[in-house]
DNA sequence: ATTGCATTTGCAAATGAGTTGCAACTATTG
DNA sequence: CAATAGTTGCAACTCATTTGCAAATGCAAT
C-alpha cells in the first residue's frame, strides 16, 4: 500500500505551514486528501471510525487551522454547514453545486462571468471568493415532487 | 402618506394566497415590501421596534408560510442565516453577492452561464434555484487586512 | 535523553439560528 | 353569534459550531 507515502506527504504539508505533527492532524489531512468531493466537519468525524479517537472540537479546530494556513478551502452552505476541500495546485478553485434536499455537493467546472456581471463586480469593488449554486440534483428532482 | 395604500396592497397579497390577515403578517410583509435588499429573520425582528410586539418564533413561521406560498424567495448564506426578499413580477430571480465579513447582501444582475457550465448542468440533470457569490465587499476589503 | 514552554487536545458548557409541542387566541365561515 | 380551522406565544429542544480551561504533547535547546 501507498499509505506510508501518503502519510509522509501529509507530514511534509504540516511542516511546510508550521503546524505541529500530531496523530489527529494527520488523520484529518489524510481523509481530506483522499476525498473526491468537499466534506463537512461531521463527514470527517464519521470517517475517523467509531468510537472516535478524536474529539469533535479538535476536528473543528484542525479544520480551522488548515483553513488559516491555506491548506484547505472552506465554504458554507445548507444550514450553515461548513464544507472543506483540499486546496493545492491540482485543485484550482471552482464553483460548487449543492442540492438543497439531500445536501450532495458537486464540483463544477470553473466558468467565466458574463460581461454585465463582471462590470457590476468591478464597479462595486467586490472580491469574489466562492460561487455556490443551489437547487435540486437529478435524484431529488424525481423523488421530491 | 401612502401607508394605507401599501397596507391595502399587503392585505390583497395575503388574500390572494389564502393566508389570514393578521397584524403580525401585515407588519412583516410591509417590512419586506419596503426593503431594498434581502433581509434575515433577525433584521425583520429588529425592525418591528422594541420592545417587539411579535414573537421571534412567529416571525420565523410567517416567513416560512410566505415562502411556501411563493410570496417571497428564501436563500441561505453565511452561517446558515436565511435571507428573504419579496418575489413578484417586478423582481425576477437573480444572483446575490454576500460579504463574508459584514454579511451585507448585494443583488446582482442576472447572468448567463458559460457554455461548459451549462453543459455540465444539463448532463447532471440539475435544476438551479439560486446562485450565491461570496467574498469581501469593498469596505471590508479595506478594513480587514 | 531531559527539560521548558508554547501548542494541541479533550471535556463541559455556552452560543445562535432555527424548530417543535402545546395551550391560548382569533379570523373567517355558516 | 357560535363553531372550527388557522395563528400566535411561550418554553424547551436541536444542531453545528465556539469558548474556557486544565491536562497532555510536540519540538527546540540543552
Amino acid at each position: 500500500m501507498k499509505t506510508e507515502i501518503l502519510h509522509a506527504a501529509a507530514e511534509g504539508a504540516l511542516r511546510e505551514v508550521g503546524l505541529r505533527k500530531t496523530a489527529q492532524r494527520l488523520a484529518v489531512l489524510n481523509i481530506l486528501n483522499s476525498a473526491d468531493s468537499p466534506l463537512t466537519a461531521n463527514d470527517i468525524f464519521q470517517r475517523l471510525g467509531s468510537p472516535q479517537k478524536i474529539n469533535r472540537v479538535t476536528v473543528y479546530r484542525i479544520l480551522s487551522s488548515y483553513t488559516r494556513k491555506g491548506m484547505i478551502r472552506e465554504f458554507e452552505s445548507r444550514r450553515g454547514l461548513h464544507y472543506y476541500e483540499r486546496a493545492n495546485a491540482f485543485s484550482p478553485s471552482h464553483p460548487h453545486f449543492i442540492c438543497r434536499a439531500c445536501g450532495r455537493m458537486i464540483c463544477m467546472t470553473s466558468f467565466v462571468l458574463s460581461e454585465p456581471l463582471q462590470k457590476m463586480i468591478d464597479q462595486q469593488g467586490i472580491s469574489i471568493e466562492h460561487i455556490s449554486i443551489s437547487g435540486l440534483c437529478r435524484l431529488c428532482r424525481c423523488n421530491n415532487p
